[in-house]
DNA sequence: TTTTGTAATGCTCAAATTAAGCATAAGGTA
DNA sequence: TACCTTATGCTTAATTTGAGCATTACAAAA
C-alpha cells in the first residue's frame, strides 16, 4: 500500500527551515524528516519549488520559498504519541485509485460537479474549453484514464473550487467530493509527488527502494499497481520483468501466496549503473 | 539552430535576486532577463533549486540559492553594444551534437581521457564501475548513444576533472577537451535544461515555441534534430507528425527550400490542450 | 530543351514490441 | 479426491517502428 508520512494528525508533510547548519539542500531535508518522524530517508529526490506569498496566515505578509522533495522508503513504525503516522496516499486522492475497476468515484462524485462547473463558464469558448479540460485530465466521455495527470487533476479541482484549500473557509469548509485536505499546499505537493513518481517508475526502477530484500513478482506486480493506480496484465508484467534483468531469483520459493508456491526474487545490484537510464514499462490491462 | 541567450560575454546566463517586489519567482525571472537582455520570455519552465555554498567566491562564506528555469523563444536580435549575445548550444557541449555521424569528438577527443580517468581508480571495482559509467554515459564499446544524459555526462567529465570549472585554477585553465566553460555553475544549469528539454521534445509539443508560424515538415525535423543533437527518418518523422494531428496544411507552399516546393504548416492551437498531455516520439535513424 | 540535383511525398516491408488469453503446474483446503 | 487459487510457460494477433524504394516537382546548369 503507497502511503505518506505525515505530522499534525495526517494534516502536514514533514517540513522545515534550512538553515546555516545544513550543508546541503538535502542534508538539511534528511535532518527535518530525521527529527520529526525518527525516520531514516533513502532515496531522495528534488520536486519542485514553490514561492507564496502567504503560506503562515499570521497576518503579516511573509515570503517563504518552500523546495519541496520526494523521498522513498519502506514503511517503519512511526514514533507513538505524537502526531506522526503514515497515511495512504489515497486518503487525500481517492480519486486517483483505479485499481478496482471503473472506479465509480470519478464518473459519479466528481464528474457532476466538474460538469456544473463547466456550464457555469462565462462565455460559449470557455465552456467548451473547460469541457474539454476535465474530459481529458479525468477520463471523462470515452477519453483514456492518464494515470500520470495527477497534478492536472488537483490543479482543475483546486481552479473549480471543488477542494476546501480553495474555499475562504479553508480546509474545515465541507466539500461535496470525497479526499482529505492538509495544511497550506501540502496537497499540491503531494500530488506533485504522486505525479512525479507514476511517471518514473515507468522509466527508473524506483520501486527497488520500496520492496523487501526477497520478493514474489506478484508483490512486485501489486506494488506497481498499488503506485500506478491500476491492474496490469500479470504474464505480461512477468515478460517485461524479465527482459530487462532487473530481478535474479534467489533459488527459494514461498509457499504463503495462496496458491501455488512462488518463486522468490532479489533485484540485480549490478543493474543499478546501467538502469539509471534503460526503463521500466508498465503492461497495463486494457479492460482498466 | 540551438542557442543560448547569454551575459558577460557568453560566459553567463540570465540572472538575478528575487526581490519582495515580484510577485512569484516567475514574475521576477521575466523581469530579470526582460532588463538584462532586452527580450520577452514565452514558455517557461522551473528547472531545479541548487543552494550552493560559495557562488561568489569573495571569500566571504554566502549561502546562495538559485532556483533555474528553462524558457523558449525565438531568436531575436540581442541589444546591440554590450556583453549580452546569443551562443550555440553546442560551443558548451560540442560532444552533445551528433548530427553529422558518427560525431568523433566523443571518440577521438574525449574517450581516451576518460579511459585514463577509469584506469586511475584505486581498485579493481572502482576502475571496472567507471568504465561501465563512461560506456552507459557516452556510448562507448558498442553502447547507443542516448542523447538524455547531458547531466550525466557533464557530471561525469566535471567528476574525472576534464573540465575547467572542476579545475583549482577556474575557467581559465586549459583543459584536453573541447567545450566553452561558463562563470559559477551556469554550464551545469545549461546541462541540465538541455537534458531535461531532449526528454520533454519526447512527449510534450514544445517545438510549437521554436518555430515561425508557418513551416515545412522539413523545418521542422531539422529543429527537433538541433535539440535533439541527432538525425531523425525523414519519411517516419512525417508519419508520426500527421498521425499525431498537431499540424495541418496552410494550403500555401514555397520553393525556397531547393527541390520540390513543400507545404507549408502550421500547429493547430487546438490540439494544445489535449497535447498538454499526448506525446511526440523521435523515429530516430539507426545508422547515427 | 534536356539533363541534373535536391527536396518532397507516397507506399511497402520486415522486425520488434504490445496486449490478450489459453493451458498447465503445484500447492492448500473442503 | 475435487476444487480453488496463484504461478508460469507459450501462442496469437495487432500495432508500432525502422528502413528504404519509387515517384513527383521545381530550379539551375549544360
Amino acid at each position: 500500500a503507497p502511503r505518506v508520512l505525515t505530522l499534525e494528525n495526517a494534516r502536514a508533510l514533514p517540513s522545515g527551515p534550512f538553515q546555516s547548519a545544513h550543508r546541503s539542500l538535502q542534508a538539511g531535508l534528511r535532518q527535518w524528516v530525521g527529527e520529526q518522524t525518527h525516520h531514516k530517508l533513502g532515496y531522495v529526490e528534488q520536486l519542485y519549488t514553490f514561492a507564496d506569498q502567504d503560506r503562515t496566515a499570521t497576518g503579516v505578509e511573509r515570503r517563504v520559498i518552500s523546495i519541496s522533495y520526494l523521498g522513498l522508503t519502506r514503511e517503519a513504525r512511526a514514533r507513538a504519541g505524537d502526531t506522526v503516522s503514515w497515511q495512504s496516499w489515497y486518503r487525500y486522492f481517492p480519486w486517483e485509485d483505479h485499481r478496482d475497476r471503473g472506479s465509480a468515484i470519478v464518473t459519479e462524485r466528481i464528474a457532476p460537479f466538474l460538469r456544473r462547473w463547466a456550464d457555469a463558464g462565462d462565455d460559449a469558448a470557455t465552456r467548451r474549453e473547460r469541457r474539454q479540460r476535465a474530459d481529458v485530465t479525468f477520463g471523462l466521455n470515452a477519453r483514456p484514464w492518464n494515470e500520470e495527470l495527477v497534478l492536472q487533476r488537483y490543479e482543475l479541482l483546486y481552479e473549480a473550487e471543488l477542494v476546501p484549500e480553495a474555499s475562504a473557509f479553508g480546509i474545515e469548509a465541507s466539500m461535496p467530493i470525497p479526499g482529505e485536505p492538509m495544511l497550506h499546499d501540502h496537497r499540491r505537493i503531494l500530488a506533485t509527488a504522486l505525479a512525479r513518481l507514476r511517471a518514473k517508475i515507468k522509466y527508473r526502477p524506483v520501486v527497488f527502494e520500496l520492496m523487501p530484500p526477497r520478493f514474489t513478482l506478484l508483490q512486485l506486480q501489486r506494488t506497481v499497481e498499488a503506485l500506478a493506480g491500476r491492474l496490469l496484465h500479470k504474464q505480461n508484467f512477468r515478460r517485461l520483468i524479465d527482459q530487462q534483468e532487473l530481478v535474479e531469483e534467489t533459488g527459494e520459493t514461498t509457499a504463503e501466496t495462496g496458491g501455488r508456491p512462488a518463486k522468490l526474487f532479489r533485484f540485480r545490484p549490478e543493474v543499478q549503473v546501467e538502469r539509471a537510464i534503460a526503463g521500466t514499462k508498465l503492461p497495463l490491462s486494457r479492460g482498466v
